[in-house]
RNA sequence: GCCCCCAUCGUCUAGAGGCCUAGGACACCUCCCUUUCACGGAGGCGACGGGGAUUCGAAUUCCCCUGGGGGUACCA
């Protein structure tokens, strides 16, 4: 059998942590079988979707890189299609016309409740005589469609993540709507639970992969299966995703939409890993940390956990950690160009090989691509200012004897900056020469040198490897200024 | 309220009756590397919710309890 899943996302919202975990398994799941995975989008509450929501939806499965084979979707252009179903089910007495209003049904709910019963529908207009039908009607009541389900029927089916599932039909809470109320003789908008039955046939769906808060539409869902004459898909219920407090993520949470992430920083490929993790473990060969690509070469149902899995900052930190310390400087560089400009920061004058300097110097540092930003910062300006831990340093003796040595050797730091690559070994050698120079010249201990130097070139006693800040900074001719500055600004 | 599900270190998990004095990863702590901070390396701390039952033997099977979660719309 081809495997064909989907991924159907509503456009009332961003596209969610939730929701693209729930297409991380679509997608591994269809490429693990060499199947189709196909976008629907569900934009049957015309109230609440919006185009904005589409458009990050798509932008957002795409930058994770869960590209789809069908689609995308949308069930607004197919409204025709469940309308010919709903009447079907109506001419086949599956279905019929209740004309209740929502206040008689709020009325008959709270009795329900206040017996201590589950809420439901108590089928009252089931079976309504033409004459009962033509009394509401003459009332100018509308209809909404509801489909019949019988209470002693009993729904099981297997699940791939959680094994036999069972329902009774009495606990479904009576026979459901499936079209909204409309005018006497016209048939309203369909609902989530009818029309993802119709379009999931229609789309030829194997295997309906959806998060754990759906479990309870499933049987109704075969029902209609049933009445509309197919055999029902596959389906598996996977964990939900939830905060620190072990409920279910949602957007009160804060951060849960995949642009959040994006604009914080994260990359793709820790976030879609991240998500993989969450619920899935990978067998033994593979670490935790991988490509997409190889998970879906291994993934299985069988190592899909029944449980919650909380969200972890740590985890994700390390990933993205992990995925940014893995880059080449160069990949680094290109990833790095945008969230420099956000942040004002320009390196257009720069050479490639500086650039990549840069990346090689900050890299380990990196957590989120942000942190780049504040890295970087002495090497946006020709001079910098001091902060505190800089001028306490100053106050010690023989600091300025320390900057006034390589003052005098400035003919060697002209030397240092005509070098092709500032990083280069015999670069690095001439400059820990220098330090050594200066050290005799000074009588000074090395370790005050060296963090004399640090303190001059970026106004700061903790940053990045000092040597190659050094160099960098060197080759941009900011280096002398720095220490010129020193001497001639007292303090 | 009613229905359903779940339960191993703080967190994510491995574990499908003896391989478990329960393994890994993150976090945390220590040390090494480094005259800064990171990165990296080596160690350490740390869990089978409780009670029964089955069995020669249970983290693994069954039952009860407890705890947590999801669902209960003319939303999706």
């Amino acid at each position: 059998m081809t495997v064909r899943v989907r991924l159907a996302p509503s456009p009332t919202g961003n596209l969610h942590i939730g929701t693209a975990r729930t297409a991380v398994f679509n997608w591994l799941f269809a490429r693990h079988h060499g199947g189709r995975f196909i976008l629907r989008v569900e934009d049957t509450d015309l109230e609440r979707s919006r185009q904005e929501y589409t458009d990050n939806i798509l932008e957002g499965l795409t930058w994770l890189g869960l590209t789809w084979d069908e689609g995308p979707f949308y069930q607004t252009q197919r409204f025709d299609l469940y309308a010919k179903a709903i009447q079907d089910l109506l001419d086949r007495g599956l279905a019929y016309r209740c004309y209740c209003t929502t206040a008689e049904l709020d009325e008959m709910r709270e009795a329900q409740k206040a017996r201590g019963e589950a809420p439901r529908y108590d089928n009252r207009h089931r079976n309504l005589s033409p004459e009962a039908e033509a009394a509401f009607q003459a009332e100018g009541r509308t209809a909404v469609i509801r489909f019949k389900i019988e209470d002693d029927r009993e729904i099981a089916w297997t699940d791939l993540v959680r094994g036999r599932v069972v329902w009774k039909g009495r606990d479904l809470g009576g026979d459901m709507v499936i079209a909204r109320a409309a005018a006497v003789g016209t048939v309203g908008q369909p609902l989530y639970n009818f029309v993802v039955v119709v379009d999931d046939l229609d789309m030829q769906i194997s295997h309906v992969i959806r998060g754990e808060d759906h479990i309870g539409n499933t049987p109704k869902q075969i029902l209609l299966y049933e009445a509309l004459g197919a055999e029902p898909p596959q389906f598996g219920h996977t964990p939900l995703i939830l905060n620190a407090t072990g409920q279910k993520l949602s957007k009160r949470d804060g951060v849960t939409s995949i642009s959040d992430f994006r604009d914080m920083g994260y990359t793709a490929e820790a976030l879609a890993n991240y998500m993989t993790l969450l619920g899935w473990s990978p067998p033994e060969p593979m670490t935790e940390r991988f490509q997409l690509s190889e998970a879906a070469q291994h993934f299985s149902f069988d190592r899909v956990n029944k449980a919650g899995a909380k969200f972890d900052w740590d985890k994700l930190n390390w990933l993205n950690a992990q995925v940014l310390h893995e880059m080449s400087p160069e990949e680094l560089v290109q990833r790095l160009v945008p969230v420099w400009q956000t942040a004002g920061q320009s390196f257009t004058a720069a050479e490639e090989a500086w650039l990549s300097g840069l990346a090689t110097l900050i890299g380990p540092s990196l957590t989120l691509l942000k942190d780049a930003i504040d890295l970087s910062r002495f090497f946006v300006t020709e001079t910098i200012a001091w902060d505190q831990t800089a001028h306490d340093h100053f106050q010690q003796a023989g600091t300025r004897e320390v900057i006034q040595a390589i003052l005098d050797r400035r003919d060697v730091l002209a030397t240092l900056a005509a070098a092709a690559n500032p990083l280069d070994e015999a670069n690095v050698e001439r400059a820990q020469d220098l330090i050594k120079a200066v050290v005799t010249a000074t009588g000074a201990k090395k370790g005050l040198v060296m963090r004399t130097l640090r303190g001059a070139l970026m106004g700061t006693m903790q940053g990045p490897d000092l040597l190659q800040s050094w160099l960098l900074l060197n080759q941009r001719g900011w280096d002398l200024p720095r220490f010129e500055a020193c001497v001639n600004t007292p303090d």
